[in-house]
DNA sequence: GCTGCCGGGCT
DNA sequence: AGCCCGGCAGC
C-alpha cells in the first residue's frame, strides 16, 4: 500500500451508481473527469472506496480503500473494473478522512433516505484547506485568481459530464457570499470545507430501457441532507431545479446563449442561428449560393449547438429547425470538441470562463457546456453544473447514465448507432453525404477509442466491440 | 508503424 | 450470438 499523502486544494468525493449496466460503461465517464479534476487541481492522490450500500450505512460497507496517483487513471480503472461488478457504489475522494466523514454523515441521515430505487447521490466537495504538503505548487502561493482558475477548470471538467440543455442558472445574488452560504449550510462538518451536491438521477432511460426506475426526486434529495442542516442559502426550488433538472425554460432561456458551431473539418465557425450556420455550410462547404431549396440532391449540415453561459437572452431551440423537422433539436448536441483528457482543453475552456469569474465574483453562477465525457460526442448526459467562483462549491447533476449504447436510434444517413445526443445534424435528402459517398469502407473514426483511452493493459475496460476488434460502440464518431 | 475495424471463422 | 483474429486501410 502506498503511503497516504494528503494534499492540498480540493477534495473530491463522489459515489456513483452501478446503474445496472456494465461497470466499464458507467465508470469511465465518472472517473476520468474526477481524475482529471484532481490532476488539474492539486496533483493529489485520490482515495477510493467502493461500497455496495449507497448510504454507507455501516462502516463495513467500505469494501476497499486505496490510494493512487491522480494521473494514473488506468490503475484506478483497472482496479475498479475488477471490483465493481459486485459493488454498486464508490466513494471517491482526495482525502482519506473524507471517506470516514462521508461514512458518518451518510449513516446519520440514512434513515431519511427512503427512495430505495434512487440511483445515486453523489457528493462533490472542494476544500481550500491545506491539509499537508507534497504538492508542486503550494496553494498558499496561489493567488485568488489562480484558485478561481482552478475551480473554473474543475467546474468545466465536471461539467463535461453534462450535456443537457436543461440547464438553469441560479438567480444572481449580488450581495451574498456564496462561500459563506455554502460553507455554513454544507453537510461537511469540517469548518474548513464547503460542499456541493452531486446527484445522479435515474435514467429516463434512453440507454438502458430494461431497467426503468423513477428519477430521483427533490424530496429524496432533501432527505439526503442533514436534517439539522439549515438552508444553505439556496432555496429549495432552486436546489431542486439545479439538481434534478426539471425543465424550466424561463431560467434557461435567460442564462444560456445558444450558438451553432460548424463541424466541418478545419472550420469551426460559430454563428448565432441555425439558419446562419446552415447558410454558412451551404455556401462555404457545399458550394451552394443563394439557393433556398435543395431538394435536388443531398444536403448535409454538420453543425452543433453550443451553449454559452451568458446572461444575454438566447432564442433557445426554437430557431433550430428552420429547414426540416428532422433538424429539430433533440435535447442536446454534445459538441465535437468535448473536453478531452488533455489539460490544454480545460485550459482553453478556462479562458472562456474566467471573465465570468471576474465579472461576477460573488455570484453563484452556472457553467454549462455541451460536452460529453472526454471526446465522446454521442453520449448524452443531461444535467447541469453549478459553481461558485469564490471557491465554495459546485454541484453537478445529470439524468442519464453516461455511457450505454443499447437501443440507440440509428442515423438515417449513417447506418450506425448514434447517441441520443447526436451531434452531427445530418440532413440528407437523397443520396449519401459527401463524407461517405466514395469508398465502401466507412471512414475510420477520428475520436479516441477504447484502446487509446484505456490502453492495452486495461483491455477489460474496453467496450465489447473494441475487444472484438469491431467498431467502437463507446466512443462513436 | 499504429490503429480502427471489416470480414470471416470458430465455438 | 458471442468471441476471436487476420488483414486491410487510414492516419
Amino acid at each position: 500500500r502506498q503511503p497516504k499523502r494528503h494534499l492540498t486544494g480540493f477534495s473530491v468525493r463522489a459515489c456513483a451508481p452501478h446503474h445496472g449496466g456494465v461497470p466499464g460503461d458507467i465508470l469511465p465517464p465518472l472517473l476520468a473527469p474526477l481524475c482529471l479534476l484532481a490532476a488539474e487541481l492539486d496533483h493529489s492522490k485520490l482515495f477510493l472506496c467502493l461500497s455496495r450500500n449507497p448510504l454507507y450505512k455501516s462502516n463495513s460497507s467500505i469494501k476497499r480503500e486505496m490510494t493512487f496517483p491522480a494521473f494514473q487513471q488506468e490503475d484506478v480503472k483497472s482496479d475498479i473494473s475488477q471490483k465493481l461488478p459486485d459493488q454498486q457504489f464508490l466513494l471517491f475522494t482526495t482525502k482519506e478522512e473524507d471517506l470516514k466523514t462521508a461514512e458518518t454523515k451518510k449513516a446519520n441521515r440514512a434513515h431519511e433516505y427512503e427512495k430505495e430505487n434512487t440511483r445515486s447521490v453523489c457528493l462533490l466537495e472542494q476544500k481550500r484547506k491545506v491539509v499537508s504538503s507534497n504538492i508542486d505548487v503550494p496553494p498558499a502561493r496561489k493567488s485568488s485568481e489562480e484558485l478561481d482558475m482552478d475551480k473554473v477548470t474543475a467546474a468545466m471538467v465536471l461539467t463535461s459530464l453534462s450535456t443537457s440543455p436543461l440547464v438553469r442558472s441560479p438567480p444572481v445574488r449580488p450581495n451574498e457570499s456564496l462561500n459563506g452560504s455554502w460553507k455554513e449550510g454544507g453537510f461537511v462538518p469540517s469548518s474548513t470545507s464547503s460542499s456541493g451536491y452531486w446527484s445522479w438521477n435515474a435514467p429516463s432511460d434512453q440507454s438502458n430501457p430494461s431497467t426503468p426506475s423513477p428519477p430521483l426526486s427533490a424530496d429524496s434529495f432533501k432527505a439526503f441532507r442533514t436534517p439539522s442542516q439549515p438552508d444553505d442559502g439556496i432555496d429549495e426550488a432552486e436546489t431542486s431545479n439545479l439538481l434534478f433538472d426539471e425543465p424550466i425554460p424561463r431560467k434557461r432561456k435567460n442564462s444560456m446563449k445558444v450558438m451553432f458551431k460548424c463541424l466541418w473539418k478545419n472550420c469551426g465557425k460559430v454563428l448565432s442561428t441555425a439558419a446562419g450556420i446552415q447558410k454558412h455550410i451551404r455556401t462555404v462547404h457545399l458550394g451552394r449560393v443563394g439557393e433556398s431549396d435543395y431538394s435536388d440532391g443531398e444536403e448535409d449540415f454538420y453543425y452543433t449547438e453550443i451553449r454559452l453561459n451568458t446572461d444575454s437572452v438566447a432564442d433557445g431551440l426554437s430557431s433550430l429547425s428552420p429547414v426540416s423537422p428532422s433538424l429539430a433539436s433533440p435535447p442536446s448536441f454534445p459538441t465535437q470538441d468535448a473536453i478531452r483528457p488533455e489539460t490544454s482543453c480545460a485550459k482553453t475552456e478556462t479562458k472562456l470562463m474566467t471573465p465570468l469569474s471576474r465579472s461576477a465574483p460573488t455570484n453563484l453562477y452556472l457553467v454549462h457546456t455541451d460536452h460529453a465525457y472526454q471526446a465522446t460526442p454521442p453520449v448524452n448526459i443531461p444535467g447541469s453544473a453549478k459553481f461558485t467562483p469564490n471557491g465554495s462549491s459546485f454541484s453537478i447533476s445529470w439524468q442519464s447514465p453516461p455511457v450505454t449504447f443499447t437501443g440507440i436510434p440509428v442515423s438515417p444517413t449513417h447506418n450506425r448507432p448514434a447517441g441520443s445526443g447526436e451531434q452531427k445534424q445530418s440532413h440528407t435528402v437523397l443520396s449519401s453525404p459527401p463524407r461517405v459517398a466514395f469508398g465502401l469502407r466507412k471512414p475510420r473514426g477520428e475520436g479516441k477509442k477504447c484502446r487509446k483511452v484505456y490502453g492495452m493493459e486495461n483491455r477489460d475496460m474496453w467496450c465489447t466491440a473494441c475487444r472484438w476488434k469491431k467498431a467502437c460502440q463507446r466512443f462513436i464518431d
